[in-house]
DNA sequence: GTATCCCTACTCGGATAATTCTTGTCCGAGTAGAGGAGG
DNA sequence: CCTCCTCTACTCGGACAAGAATTATCCGAGTAGGGATAC
């Protein structure tokens, strides 16, 4: 089980695009740069995020993404799901019903996956309660400052 | 985001196991024919569940797995793991350190990675609740007296 | 009839390929802005 | 000086390779049980 680095990618670029002031665009080239990450690769995973409706792209000069939505309406679980999918990790195949014996189907579903499906609403609960802006403010403020004054400069 | 299927092929395997009568080892060939999967494959799954300690092996005919542990003290979170690795699905790659500007080291640890970590413990709690004896009691009757008997069988 | 020995057949364990998915990259379509020319 | 046009440069989006992890397989080391043999 693993997730993807572009989650850990577009989290801390949603939090970085949610500083962004209104009417800057922030694309994915200042993105790139800011984190030392590679463009091209980078450009998969916002795409990603603009399928889902959590990101706003435009192109041309001055372009690039903002956030679809305020900042507080915006959860991590948004984030996570538009790059990895909402489907759960565990993809019950109904082995139960090649016993030999076994009725082929059950009327109740299998316990196992329902276990399984359980722990995943958990993960998911937990990640729905944060949004993109307590991860912005959680930032230290002086990093904070300092993002702020870098994107105003874009306006320019 | 993708598990093994061999976590699901080994929680019913585990549940299969833990019906078998004391004295009876469970060998994967028999266990690969009740549930129809490919018995070299499951070959691996079996071993990591060796290795971490959920099962024991003996070689030789009337050879197999059993329980290493009574089935209410063996968890999901056990077999899982066992097959998966404890480690959470989330790398944090610190990538907020590459950010020009911020320190190589933070003193508080990166908000993004302790949320995915609560969210990996909420995951793995719910895992933690449930035993393979839990497992075995929820199969509808039936079935389980019907699988007791095929058990037994082997015991000739 | 009983104990011993040998041999067969079955078991698990580790090392080895094939396939799928993630990762990584590139180039093309489209657009906004700047600059120059004309009025 | 203002307006319009053209052109450039920058943007995102989709299609195309490389690498890694999962999936799948095979064969060898070892052991327990059964059968034959000797007593």
């Amino acid at each position: 089980m693993k997730l993807s680095q572009g989650v850990e990618w577009m989290l801390h670029g949603v939090g970085l695009i949610a500083q962004a002031p209104d009417g800057v665009w922030v694309s994915r080239r200042v993105l790139a740069e800011h984190y030392r990450l590679p463009e091209a690769y980078l450009a998969k995973h916002l795409k990603s995020l603009v399928r889902a409706g959590v990101l706003v792209a435009t192109p041309g000069p001055s372009g690039g993404f903002r956030l679809a939505r305020p900042a507080a309406e915006i959860t991590a679980l948004d984030v996570v799901e538009a790059i990895e999918g909402s489907a759960s990790p565990f993809a019950c195949q109904e082995i139960r019903t090649r016993v030999p014996g076994a009725p082929a189907a059950y009327r109740r579903p299998c316990a196992i996956s329902s276990m399984m499906d359980r722990a995943h609403q958990a993960w998911r609960s937990e990640l729905r309660q944060v949004t993109v802006l307590d991860i912005v403010q959680m930032a230290p403020g002086p990093i904070r400052e300092r993002t702020a004054a870098r994107l105003a400069a874009l306006a320019k």
